[in-house]
DNA sequence: ATGGCTTGAGTGTCAAGA
């Protein structure tokens, strides 16, 4: 069984490219994040064509995320239990026996604003919820957009980025948070080259640069660690036109898929 | 350089991303 995640920035723009990317990459459970449109612009129907099924928490202009999957989603979710939030973050689903948790965690703008505030309080109800989700679904995977690099090695330039945005010690306590629930960085549980990141500014040639941070993540619980035998950031998509400025992350399950 | 690109909204430019 794969799975993966891909912070498409816009849905509609990147429609072309998420169907070639199934076409190449046929993942059993993709997570999506930023569709930034509601489901009548979701494109329910390319997608059934193209073999999957789609839940979507969709919203106008900014967040929206989504689950494709092989198989019949089941038990979906919506938004963070318990926590009053406008923004479309949040959506779970079981598929093949396997809760997929799809975040799109807050970006936080700046550390001390108002929006940082409003990440960390997300990160701690997100952390809450999970509790208790981990105990109805043990091999549960929390998959997106982090908008956290976890380490110094995550980061192009660390000492530029220090204490900002995406990299402050709060929003790296909450990651860690994260893992003390007993889920696990898929990416580290392997070797991987010095230098990897998932997304890369669009500006002052970002991408060809190398100036990257790694954002996006696949957590897994024990018994989907256990069994993981692969996790690799696909920069493929990044090299094309009009890119997603994140590239995808999959993880490779020893799970029989349906 | 509260900048640079990109998107969506909407037809002016601005908010937001990371």
């Amino acid at each position: 069984m794969k799975i993966a995640t891909w912070n498409v920035n816009s849905l509609k723009v990147r429609l072309p490219h998420l169907l070639d990317w199934l076409a190449a990459n046929p993942v059993d459970a993709l997570c999506l994040q930023e569709t930034k449109t509601e489901d009548k612009g979701f494109p329910f129907a390319e997608l059934s064509a193209a073999g999957y099924h789609a839940v979507h928490n969709g919203q106008k202009t900014y967040n929206g995320v989504a689950i494709l999957s092989r198989s019949t989603p089941q038990d979906v979710r919506f938004d963070i239990p318990g926590f009053a939030d406008e923004q479309k973050r949040v959506i779970a689903a079981t598929v093949d026996g396997v809760r997929i948790v799809c975040a799109y965690m807050p970006n936080g703008q700046a550390v001390g604003s108002d929006k940082y505030d409003y990440k960390l309080r997300w990160l701690a109800a997100l952390n809450t919820s999970l509790r208790e989700e981990l105990q109805r679904w043990p091999r549960l995977a929390l998959l997106g957009d982090y908008n956290i690099a976890p380490e110094d090695r995550d980061v192009h330039d660390p000492v530029a980025w220090k204490d900002q945005i995406l990299c402050s010690e709060p929003e790296r306590a909450a990651f860690r948070e994260f893992v003390g629930l007993g889920l696990a960085d898929a990416y580290r549980l392997f070797d991987q080259a010095p230098k990897s990141y998932s997304w890369w500014d669009y500006r002052q040639m970002g991408f060809r640069l190398n100036r990257g941070l790694r954002i996006d993540h696949i957590l897994l619980s024990a018994p989907l660690a256990s069994v993981c035998r692969a996790c690799v950031i696909d920069k493929a998509p990044r090299k094309l036109e009009r890119p997603s400025d994140h590239a995808p992350v999959v993880a490779e399950l020893d799970l029989p898929a349906a």
